[in-house]
DNA sequence: ATAGGGTTAG
């Protein structure tokens, strides 16, 4: 056997850089350096393996004389999926400039991946072209990977155009797409190629599953969840544990702890993502002690919490008034669980002492955090200064607003609301005249309401949809109805003032998005089902009230998700108690 | 030698 065949068959066998390092100075002993097959086997383990080393990968990559195509791969696949996937690109680059090899298949598969990464979006469309030009574009992995990377640089509409000229799409490539469509927040997007794909018999797994769950969650699409956890019972993918966590999301943020409590119980392995979902889940409905509970529980588990552990716990014990317990775990995440608390945690935190009135320890809370700068945290202050009418600490937090140059008509709404609350007329002028000067600019409300398996949304006097002119006669009769117990339409305080408030923007007689949804809920679902809806804003006083009177009118339980947490209405209360 | 897909928070 020659020297090289020897050290081709050590190198066949190594599993530890160490060990290469080794051979590596064996090959040099015998003036084998440039033996082609050795070197490129060199590199390719080093740049691959979890045990090598990409530096070292790259030193031994230099020595090549005229590296073929293999090698090339292999250094360009190495940083790919490296924490410096650019080095990627630039392999690619010189590769193309060498002119002595040529990229196949594999090496487009791996630089894609670097450009999805790096967000190298005109590189993407550059390698599309090569790609086209090599002709490689029937090729399944390949368009996978590009239609990854086009939604990774934010070009939604080109990915789709992509996957939907493919020659042939198989199982992967239908996942990712959801996937995509559903981590790029186009979530009706991701429901809707679950139709087309429906059609095209290539089935679905756990995969599947995940991306369209996880896109019924943050629309609110209950019925399409609940549908989806049907199949997945059928096909045997409830045991999968991402299908599991998906599940108890799915149900948690679409208002059905229950559901989501039943799931859980029913896993047979349960890792962070499971117990956080739960806690989280428990958080958001206002539930401290429920998330408090599943906490200690899934100490006793054995699981390591993580941040957003926290975040949950914190949450919940904001919205329930849990001081004492919010403050503890604060404390704990550094000092027990060496975890840094981050600007959510401060928001929590700020929102945990602020909604109970102590807004100079909310006040204290912004200054230790460690980024003063970041305008979420007063204008969680000033929120809690609107619940409890405390104008100095208000004005505090809008001079750090204006100061960050953040200031938007919302905080001026915010502030003018203090300030008539304190019957303070020349602080509504000051703000009026800003927010006039400033122009408003806020974002537009939307409520989802999901009826069958489609999903309606409305907007603020919404007359796009077909059946537009059933429902406003509905809205009519329905607030008939509601005035009969007594509801008054109430004008906000604000609206009072001469101003409007964020969600009252368009018109002062507006037919608020919820109320459109919630007029063609009880028109469109059957009698003594409960109705739940989505927004993407938070509920304003008028509809809360609305709503109220609406659940014990008709009978009926209303679920509402809004930005922050969720409104539970049965019977003429909420069960947030009217503080949100 | 070698390729592509998943959940919470934002």
């Amino acid at each position: 056997m020659s020297k090289s065949d020897t050290i081709l068959k050590l190198l066949q066998g190594c599993n530890s850089l160490q060990r290469l390092q080794k051979i590596h100075a064996h090959v040099i002993t015998n003036g084998l350096q440039h033996h082609p097959a050795i070197s490129t086997k060199l590199v390719h383990f080093c740049a691959v393996s979890v045990s090598g080393s990409l530096s070292y990968a790259q030193l031994l990559f230099h020595h090549i004389d005229n590296p073929q195509t293999q090698a090339w791969n292999s250094i360009i696949r190495g940083f790919a999926n490296s924490p410096s996937p650019l080095q990627s690109i630039l392999y690619y680059n010189d590769m193309f400039s060498s002119l002595v090899s040529r990229p196949d298949i594999f090496t487009f598969s791996f630089v894609l991946k670097a450009c999805e990464r790096v967000k190298a979006e005109n590189k993407c469309r550059e390698v599309h072209g090569t790609i086209i030009r090599c002709g490689y574009e029937r090729d399944v992995v390949v368009c996978t990977n590009l239609v990854r990377s086009y939604v990774g640089n934010g070009f939604i509409g080109v990915a789709k155009k992509v996957f939907d000229d493919m020659s042939e799409r198989d199982l992967v490539s239908w996942n990712s797409m959801i996937s995509c469509y559903s981590q790029a927040g186009f979530h009706y997007e991701a429901l809707k190629v679950y139709d087309e794909m429906k059609n095209e018999n290539v089935g679905l797994d756990g995969f599947t599953l995940v991306g369209l769950l996880s896109s019924c969650t943050h629309v609110g699409a209950l019925n399409v969840g609940v549908n989806l956890h049907r199949i997945a019972c059928e096909e045997g993918f409830v045991k999968n544990v991402y299908v599991g966590n998906a599940l108890i999301d799915m149900y948690a943020k679409c208002g059905c702890l229950d559901d989501a409590f039943c799931v859980f119980d029913s896993m047979q392995k349960r890792d962070v993502f499971t117990w956080n979902s739960m806690i989280v889940g428990y958080g958001v409905h206002g539930h401290g002690d429920g998330a408090i509970s599943f906490f200690r529980q899934m100490l006793m588990a054995g699981v390591q919490p993580n941040s957003i552990t926290f975040l949950g716990l914190l949450c919940g014990c904001s919205h329930q008034g849990l001081v004492e317990e919010g403050v503890e775990y604060f404390h704990m995440m550094s000092t027990k669980f060496n975890l840094k608390p981050g600007i959510k945690h401060y928001g929590c935190m700020v929102d945990l002492f602020g909604r109970a009135g102590k807004l100079e320890k909310a006040l204290d809370m912004i200054g230790t955090s460690p980024s003063q700068d970041d305008p979420v945290l007063w204008r969680t202050l000033l929120g809690s200064c609107k619940i409890h009418k405390n104008v100095k600490i208000g004005e505090i937090a809008m001079r750090n607003l204006v100061q960050l140059g953040a200031s938007n008509a919302g905080d001026y709404i915010l502030l003018a609301a203090i300030y008539a609350g304190a019957k303070d007329t020349d602080g509504i002028a000051k703000m009026r005249k800003l927010i006039k000067s400033q122009g408003i600019k806020t974002t537009p409300g939307w409520s989802w309401i999901e009826v069958g398996d489609q999903i309606h949304k409305f907007v603020v006097d919404d007359k796009s949809h077909p059946d537009f002119v059933e429902i406003y006669h509905k809205l009519r009769e329905v607030i008939s109805q509601a005035a009969l117990l007594g509801y008054v339409p109430e004008e906000s305080l604000i609206s009072v003032a001469g101003l409007i408030t964020e969600e009252c923007l368009e018109t002062s007689t507006s037919y608020h998005s919820e109320k459109l949804a919630i007029a063609f809920g009880l028109a469109k679902t059957p009698k003594g089902t409960s109705i739940r809806i989505v927004k993407n804003l938070r509920v304003c006083k008028d509809c809360h009230s609305f709503t109220k009177y609406v659940s014990k009118a008709f009978n009926r339980e209303i679920i509402v998700r809004d930005r922050v947490r969720f409104h539970h209405f049965k019977g003429g209360v909420c069960s947030c108690k009217d503080y949100w």
